[in-house]
RNA sequence: GGGAGCAUAGCUCAGUUGGGAGAGCAUCUGCCUUACAAGCAGGGGGUCACAGGUUCGAGCCCUGUUGUUCCCACCA
């Protein structure tokens, strides 16, 4: 006897699942030894923030990327699943500033290289803690190859990209209108800013006008910044204000006199048509600014509040000195108003507006505004001198190549978002004023005023030989994602990991971050290493809380993966995460879920304790097929269609499908019907038929396990390691295939037939309140009398309370006292039971009575559609032919129910 | 303003080339049948949102309507 390991009585993931994982590390199994005469398969891991903590968004990602990745292994393909983690820039910026808050202490005090000490401690501490988090999942990551966004090589990566695309006039850097959040104090990009609608007005102002002294009307939402408007727009067409052509208004509170001008921007079906023109303060006026020639004028400091005298006078200084660029703007003193925030500004000056007979009306409106994607602090969009990348030229390629197909979105219609935001997009502001990150590799002397982009350090003045100073802001952290894929890899560097690996495969991800991170990579790699950077991306939904709500942390209805671990095992975690999981879909997660889950892998834990103790072989291998009884090669047959069906819906990533599947067989086909009509043999010891079974049994379980384990790897392992095998783990089992031997179609159907008729004597003695104590003879009227032999009787008997059973292609009826005889009438066979005594004639006559009508009802149905001459001729001529023989099954049933009601009368 | 998803059993959702609607949970009935009560056997429950259209045939394809969720957009 070879077998050891006997499963413990109950499942109790806790007990092995640490250990497991442990093991297959020390074996080495999830670093890939290349060899090149293997496909490759690759997955670069969504790095995870290191300032993150596990939530179920990742376990769902981190699910499904296990899943394929270890069942593209057990397929032969030399995998790897590359892991890291992201530096996250201003969101980990943001919890380092808050903790120093709380020691009394700002950024400037410690300066930027305490500053970044600290943030060094704070990765190291934190950092590993996700990663962690990731193994309790039995995530098969390539851990010798993990790799952070900031370490030297992706930092090597973002400096040559950098440099590449400045020579190339990509990028470049120039004073715009950036969105500027004041309360991280750095501009972001479109992308990280957030809309939301709220409640607002529109104040209609009074602006008088210099040369006729009426009054010109204008709405505007943001009253606060008129300090810095210097013109009023009203569209060339309009009849209404054509004699202003060239006119003057006098801006209140001030008292100064700014142009009217005619712009396509004045909307004259809008409000009076008149718009008021600020160009430091709003994107739209800054365009007009520009058409115009008007100058910009500052209102509003980088922290959000308004101007004053210092900030004029600092403003003024750099000018002088030709320090601040000729298209910068002016600052203004924003006087009484200096200091106060935007809030407190524009309640006062909509008071002295007021006060001064300017406002005429206050009008409710409820408006989108921009916020920081981090915070939700108000974008203000400000004049900034910024970094940022020509988009256009890299955009063309971008969305070529998904339109080829060269990348493929999963669901499809996800393609549809891609090529709205990259056929709309705009430069790309890059530099960030934060100091976490990859810092801007530029360089400026200050002494001449010269620029270098450069990878070197300590960069002397190419023109004067001075040192030069480099630019204090950092990148975009979605910079260094975006060369994600083959930055991990070694690029620029030629490394035998990128020559083998990359392109990569599939990227998994959320459709949340579509247009930040996909969007980015595909672009950059085309540019960059002139392919794309992965062949599919498998785009998923959020997880969503039993009410389907988001999970939020300020909600607190986040449900912690951890938790549901330690309480349920990590198999039933991501069981409950793929299953019903379609592609681009939101979930729900809940309570009932899970339990549903950890109820399966119970099942299964089950199942395979019983065939463990019925084995006594040291070897399983599937017998001689001449010695398989019917039963055996019913399951093989389901057992193989079942392979077909989870590997075709693996390969379309219908992993949802894929294991509903898996699940219908263990728990339905195997388990209630399998191993019930092997127990009588199993319990045969020493007999042929029971070695037969148990190496059917046996062979069947082996078959689940493998085609489990990606889905739920400890369970399939802890079990696998307890049953005879020949693989050291099933991490590097063979991925079933199927078999065209394994198709016993006629035995399939000759146990479907006897399924069939015990289903429907259960049935019967359940609606007639038989104990099954109560053991009944079966008479079978049957012309598949084949499927119906004496083989057949101990399934009867275990599974339909039978005595015994008897069956012919005709009984006469002085063989049985068929009057007293209940029948039962399936497709294949009329099977009467002599219990009489218990049944009430006229609920019977009832029954067979509704019984028939039902079979008239279909017989009609069937008729009336084999009449339709388009049907005949239209239809396949399968389908026509099977609803051919169906008719002839419901008149055969029929003929049973009716001579059965007439018995009774 | 533009775009997309969803609408199927009491609840949560599957349903991929158009050929008599499924699962889990819940509910009801009967079972400790020695792998499993985290279980077994059986039952009830659906004009597949609405209205048209294409087709021999529509939950599935087309058009429109309603409800709902989300994404995008510089609307003063």
């Amino acid at each position: 006897m070879a077998l050891q390991n006997d499963l413990p009585k109950t499942y109790a993931p806790q007990e092995f699942e640490e250990r497991i994982y442990q093991n297959w590390c020390e074996k080495g199994y999830f670093t890939p030894k290349i060899d090149k005469n293997k496909p490759s398969y690759t997955i670069v891991i969504p790095p995870p923030n290191i300032t993150g903590q596990l939530h179920m968004g990742h376990a769902l990602d981190e699910t499904l990327q296990d899943i394929l990745i270890r069942y593209k292994r057990m397929c032969g393909y030399c995998t790897l699943w590359l892991p890291g983690t992201d530096h996250a820039s201003i969101a980990t910026e943001a919890k380092i500033v808050e903790a120093m808050r709380k020691e009394g202490l700002t950024k400037e005090d410690v300066g930027r290289d305490g500053f970044l000490k600290r943030a060094w401690a704070w990765k190291e501490q934190y950092g590993g803690r996700i990663v962690s988090q990731l193994r309790r999942l039995g995530s098969s990551c390539d851990w010798s190859r993990e790799r952070f966004t900031l370490d030297e090589g992706c930092s090597d990566a973002v400096k040559e990209v950098f440099v590449r695309l400045f020579d190339k006039g990509l990028i470049y850097r120039g004073s715009r209108m950036v969105n500027w959040c004041p309360k991280c104090k750095t501009s972001i990009s479109d992308a990280e800013v957030e809309y939301e609608t709220q409640a607002s007005n529109f104040w209609h102002l009074l602006y008088p006008v210099k040369e006729t002294g009426e009054k010109l009307e204008l709405a505007t939402t943001r009253p606060e910044t008129m300090l810095g408007d210097t013109a009023v727009a009203i569209n060339e067409a309009d009849e209404r204000y054509r004699h202003l052509h060239g006119c003057h208004v006098i801006l209140p509170l001030l008292n100064k006199e700014i142009p009217i001008v005619c712009d396509e921007h004045a909307d004259m079906t809008k409000g009076t048509g008149v718009v008021k023109i600020t160009p430091a303060h709003d994107p739209n006026d800054f365009e007009v600014g520009k058409r115009h020639d008007l100058p910009l004028v500052r209102v509003l400091t980088y922290d959000g509040k308004m101007t004053g005298a210092a900030d004029a006078a600092e403003a003024e200084k750099l000018r002088r000195e030709g320090r601040a660029g000729k298209d910068e703007p002016v600052v203004l003193d924003c006087g009484k108003y200096a200091g106060l925030s935007v809030k407190e500004a524009r309640k006062a000056i909509l008071d002295d507006l007021r006060e001064g007979g300017y406002l005429k009306e206050t009008e409710p409106l409820s408006h989108e505004v921009g916020t920081c994607y981090r915070c939700h602090s108000t974008i203000e969009p400000m004049v900034s001198k910024q970094w940022f990348v020509k988009m256009e030229p890299l955009a063309k390629p971008a969305i070529e190549a998904v339109r080829d197909k060269r990348t493929k979105f999963v669901p499809e219609r996800f393609e549809k978002n891609y090529f709205h935001w990259m056929e709309n997009i705009r430069d790309w502001c890059i530099s960030r004023q934060l100091w976490w990150g990859h810092r801007i590799p530029a360089f400026y002397c200050e002494t001449c005023g010269e620029m270098t982009v450069t990878k070197e350090e300590n960069v002397l003045c190419p023109k004067c030989g001075k040192p030069m100073a480099q630019d204090p802001d950092t990148l975009d952290t979605w910079f260094s994602s975006a060369l994600w894929p083959f930055s991990t890899l070694g690029w620029p560097q030629k490394t035998e990991d990128l020559d083998y690996f990359y392109p990569t495969d599939t990227l998994v991800t959320g459709y949340d971050i579509i247009t930040f991170w996909v969007s980015r990579m595909i672009f950059s790699a085309l540019e960059y290493t002139g392919t794309v950077p992965f062949d599919t991306v498998l785009i998923h939904g959020l997880v969503r809380d039993a009410q389907g709500r988001k999970m939020s942390k300020s909600l607190g209805n986040g449900i912690d993966p951890l938790k549901i671990i330690d309480e349920y095992g990590a198999d039933a975690l991501r069981f409950a995460l793929a299953t019903g999981n379609s592609p681009g879909n939101d979930m729900r997660f809940s309570d009932e879920k899970i339990e549903a889950a950890r109820n399966f892998a119970n099942k299964l834990w089950n199942a395979a304790r019983f065939v463990r103790m019925n084995l006594t072989e040291s070897t399983l291998s599937l017998p001689d097929f001449a010695d398989l009884a019917p039963e055996d090669k019913w399951i093989l047959t389901e057992y193989n269609r079942t392979v077909r069906a989870v590997r075709r819906a693996l390969d379309d990533y219908e992993i949802g499908i894929a294991l509903s599947a898996l699940y219908d067989f263990v728990w339905d086909v195997f388990c209630d019907w399998y191993i019930e009509l092997s127990k009588s043999r199993l319990s045969d010891k020493g007999s042929k038929a029971n070695v037969v079974a148990q190496n059917v049994i046996g062979f069947v379980l082996c078959g689940i396990l493998k085609l489990l384990h990606p889905f739920m790897p400890f369970i399939t392992e802890e079990i696998f390691s307890a049953l005879p095998r020949e693989e050291e783990s099933i991490m590097v089992a063979a991925y079933p295939e199927y078999r065209k031997d394994l198709d016993f179609a006629e035995d399939a159907a000759r146990i479907a037939r006897v399924i069939d008729a015990i289903r429907a004597v259960r049935t019967r003695r359940n609606d007639m309140n038989v104990a099954p104590s109560r053991k009944a003879k079966i008479y079978i009227e049957t012309r598949y009398t084949d499927s119906f032999g004496k083989a057949t009787e101990p399934f009867f008997c275990r599974l339909a309370s039978a005595s015994e059973i008897e069956a012919a292609e005709k009984f006469d009826t002085a063989h049985f006292a068929a009057d007293n005889a209940v029948q039962i009438v399936t497709d294949a066979a009329t099977l009467y039971l002599p219990l009489a005594d218990l049944v009430d004639p006229e609920k019977e006559k009832a029954r067979l009575g509704a019984e028939l009508a039902r079979l008239d009802n279909d017989i009609e149905r069937i008729e009336k559609k084999l009449q339709n001459e388009g049907f005949v001729a239209k239809a396949p001529a399968a389908v026509v032919e099977g609803e051919r023989a169906k008719l002839a099954k419901y008149l055969e049933n029929r003929a049973g129910v009716a001579a059965a009601l007439e018995k009774l009368r």
